[in-house]
DNA sequence: AAACAACTGTAACAATTGTTGCAATTTTAT
DNA sequence: ATAAAATTGCAACAATTGTTACAGTTGTTT
């Protein structure tokens, strides 16, 4: 079988010089481009020079710059032929379809309607008040269980770039105790529980308001027990035609949150986040140059 | 507005000369191939000398052959549109970017560019292969660092439901090399890693697929450094207007790729997620009633 | 520090491109 | 039937294309 352009870039890029990786992107990134204009216009384009594409070819295997643009050729005639049978699919929409190979355009499409959904029922300036009310707070407390987890650790991730008072509640059982005693009204609590509700959750958001702090929810109904005990609740559809249900929509709604709270903060956060990245470059987490 | 090539033909076919409207159909049925191959080449291909495609430009009203052309190209790119005809609808929010109201309004309209992006390059048949090797697979090992851990846990804990042969590796690094030793060629393994790569998750995959074992990667770029060690790679991009990354899209081709590893398990994996659900609710995990 | 190899842009090149003038052919009008 | 008009292909053209040899630069090795 004959590799195609995106097989032959992703095993041989790392072995190409700086100059040629970059031409390698573009065309890795706009093979359309590549079949349609030519070789000095797409050198242009990537700011490298003309002869940097016929290098690429050959780099790439192939004995002219021809047989490069041939390949993308390829690429989007195969490209089209599959999209035309995503487009009928999406169309169809039938429920009586239950073909397999569709399954990522159900998917993408319940996706794109709940978060449609989030748009027209959430309130802005409450993703405001929020956001500002996490970025002042005294102590952060991220709540979430079962599915809902591995977002709450997301957020305090992407938070413990900027913040030290961003605490996870949930990850095992013996600290959430005296990590739920230290709260007052000073701190700020962001819990997340869509159905089927976790017991601790909910327990967690009553015990923390008790303590009068303000409690930031998300779930997926207004009839979840998790909304009697926030002082600002989201809703946040998890609807798919499939058998699981969706977060992606959650996941929206927590990177804007994350967003914002960075623009509320002082310029000594977004100093820290570089900073942060900087260590890890140093150190050797991150893979070099990229 | 400005006419495209296939309005064009069809108003001014019924005044063209024979030969003329020999290429104006040529042109009609297959605009990729103007745009992608050179007049002389086209005009072989339709058995028309090349002059009557200059002529054909000019009767179409293009000022020279490359006008032409380009209208080609335009409908090309149109097609891989259609989806994004979805995510026009939101525009209509209004060009008020910079309020910071609309912060999640932007963040829902990269994320569901990012979401069409995905469909656009995503091979239907290259998901079906994955989830059936990730549903047949002895084991299973799936690896994310940093960002991409959450990800991961989260694609843990949907399997746990189903399966017990998932694992993660990531979550301390001593269990991890007693894990990766213990794989063979039976198994397969998941990926995830977002620029800024992290090190470990490359090391790892690299080490995995050194033993013969599948690999299975997602990440943003053909460029990634994770590419060259995989078997099977999904490109999902990550772009924002705003600081942060975000991953959204990638978490529909989690949520695809686990519904339809579902789907493809017996029905004793079903009976099981049913079953760990049940015994949840009795245990009191989950809030009754739901 | 010197010698080496690898990388990359400039400039000249041969090939190919799109265009146009012209002549041969067909069509239309008288 | 004849002339005029329109259509079409051939061939020569200028422009642009992809390619290659060369030289300056870089970073690496000895």
């Amino acid at each position: 079988m004959v590799l195609g352009v995106q097989e032959r870039i992703s095993t041989k890029m790392a072995m190409l010089s700086p100059q040629l990786q970059r031409a390698a992107q573009f065309v890795s990134e706009n093979p359309e481009g590549v079949a349609t204009r030519s070789l000095r216009y797409v050198a242009k384009l990537t700011g490298v020079s003309p002869p940097t594409f016929t290098r690429l070819a050959s780099a790439l295997g192939y004995e002219k710059y021809e047989g490069l643009r041939e390949s993308c050729r390829d690429h989007i005639m195969k490209q089209g032929l599959i999209f035309a049978a995503k487009a009928k699919a999406l169309q169809e929409q039938g429920p009586q379809e239950e073909r397999e190979g569709l399954f990522v355009v159900r998917q993408a499409k319940s996706t794109i309607s709940n978060i449609n959904q989030l748009l027209k029922s959430v309130n802005p300036e409450q993703i405001e008040v929020a956001a500002k009310n996490l970025a002042s707070a005294r102590k952060v407390i991220l709540v979430g269980m079962m599915s809902s987890l591995p977002f709450i650790e997301y957020m305090a991730y992407v938070a413990s770039m900027g913040y030290e008072n961003w605490h996870v509640l949930g990850r095992d059982s013996r600290s959430d105790t005296s990590l739920i005693n230290g709260i007052g009204q000073a701190d700020v609590a962001l819990v997340i529980s869509k159905a089927p509700y976790a017991l601790r959750a909910i327990k967690a958001a009553e015990q923390i308001q008790n303590r009068g702090t303000f409690v930031i929810g998300i779930t997926d109904k207004m009839s979840s027990p998790l909304c009697q005990h926030c002082d600002s609740i989201f809703i946040v559809s998890t609807e798919t035609p499939q058998f699981f249900t969706s977060h992606a929509a959650t996941l929206v709604l927590i990177e804007s949150l994350a967003g914002l709270v960075v623009s509320y903060s002082d310029d000594s956060v977004s100093q820290r986040i570089a900073s942060v990245e900087a260590t890890g470059h140093k150190i050797g987490d991150y893979f070099p140059k990229s």
